[in-house]
DNA sequence: CTCAACTGAGTTGTGCACAACTAATTTGAG
DNA sequence: CTCAAATTAGTTGTGCACAACTCAGTTGAG
C-alpha cells in the first residue's frame, strides 16, 4: 500500500520537473516571443511545413480546443498562415510564413541551452527520454482501460 | 549541436508524460470532485494540517495567484476553511474541515492505482523520482542564473 | 518614533489544457 | 441516390500557471 505522502509520489516529481523546464523555456523563448506550446508547434512545422491542424494535433497530442486559438495567435504574430483545403473544406492547412521560416535561425541554439541546463549527457537524455515514453504509454493505456475514449 | 527535431527533445517527453499522468488523475479524482492541483493541496494538508498559504506555496512551488482562487474553490466545496492569523494579519491559515479530513479515506487507494498505471516497481519509482528531482534542481539553478528572481 | 522597504495574500489579465458543444462538410450503408 | 453517421475546425466555459499589480500590515534603519 503506497502512502499519501507528497514526497513519495513520482507524479509530483514529474509535475515539478515539467514546470521547471517550462519556466526555463519561458526565459529562453522571450527573445522569440513564443510560449512553449507555440514553440512546439513551430518545431513541428520547421520539421515539416504545410500540415493539417489534425496532423499537428496528432503529433502534439493537442485537440482543436487548444490548437485553434494557439494557431490564431501564431497567425496574428505573422508566423503562420491557415488555408482551408480545396478538396476537403473541413480541413485547414497550416503553413509557415517567411517570418516563420526565418525564426528557425533564432531557435537553433535553444536545444543546446536546454541540454546544458539539464546537465545530462547524450546517453542520459536518451535513457530518460525512453523511460518517460514508456511511462507515458503505460499510463495512457491504463487510462484508456479505465475510461474508454 | 542538438537538433530542433521534436522527437529528440527530452522536454517534450516530460511534457507528454506530465499531461498523461494528469489526465489519469482526472479520471481517478472524478470520484472525489478534485482537480490534480487541488489534490496536491489536500495531500499537503493531510500530511500536516493548519498551514499558512505561504507554506503551501513553498511546498508546492505555487504562488498566491494560483493558490488563492484554488483555495477559495476548496473552501466553497467545504473541504477547507481559511482564517487570518491574529498575530500577523497578513497571513492566512488553511485548515481542513471535517469533510476535508474524511475525504482522506476515499483517497487512500489512489497512490496504488497510479503506481499500477505506471507499471514501475518501488525501486523504479525511487530511481526515476531521484532523476526527476535532480533534473528539476539543475534546470531551476540554470534559470536562476539566466534570469535572477 | 517614523516612514520607507518589505511581506503575504489577493486581483487582473493572458495563455494553455480540456470537456462539451456547434457548424460545416464528407462518407458510406442501404 | 439519400441521409444518418462520422470527421474536422472552431467556440464556450472552467481551472490552472504565472506575470504584474494592489493593498493591508509588519519591520527595521536612522
Amino acid at each position: 500500500m503506497a502512502s499519501l505522502r507528497l514526497d513519495d509520489q513520482l507524479c509530483f516529481g514529474l509535475y515539478s520537473a515539467s514546470r521547471a523546464v517550462t519556466s526555463l523555456y519561458r526565459v529562453v523563448l522571450e527573445d522569440l516571443d513564443l510560449t512553449y506550446p507555440q514553440y512546439l508547434v513551430m518545431l513541428a512545422l520547421w520539421e515539416q511545413d504545410h500540415r493539417l491542424v489534425k496532423e499537428l494535433g496528432a503529433e502534439l497530442n493537442l485537440d482543436s480546443g487548444t490548437l485553434s486559438p494557439l494557431l490564431k495567435r501564431l497567425q496574428t504574430a505573422g508566423l503562420v498562415v491557415r488555408n482551408r483545403q480545396a478538396d476537403d473544406e473541413r480541413s485547414v492547412r497550416v503553413s509557415l510564413s517567411e517570418t516563420g521560416q526565418a525564426l528557425r535561425e533564432k531557435a537553433q541554439g535553444i536545444p543546446d541551452v536546454i541540454g546544458a541546463a539539464m546537465s545530462l549527457d547524450e546517453a542520459g537524455v536518451a535513457r530518460m527520454r525512453a523511460e518517460l515514453d514508456r511511462l507515458t504509454e503505460s499510463v495512457n493505456a491504463y487510462r484508456e482501460a479505465l475510461a474508454p475514449a
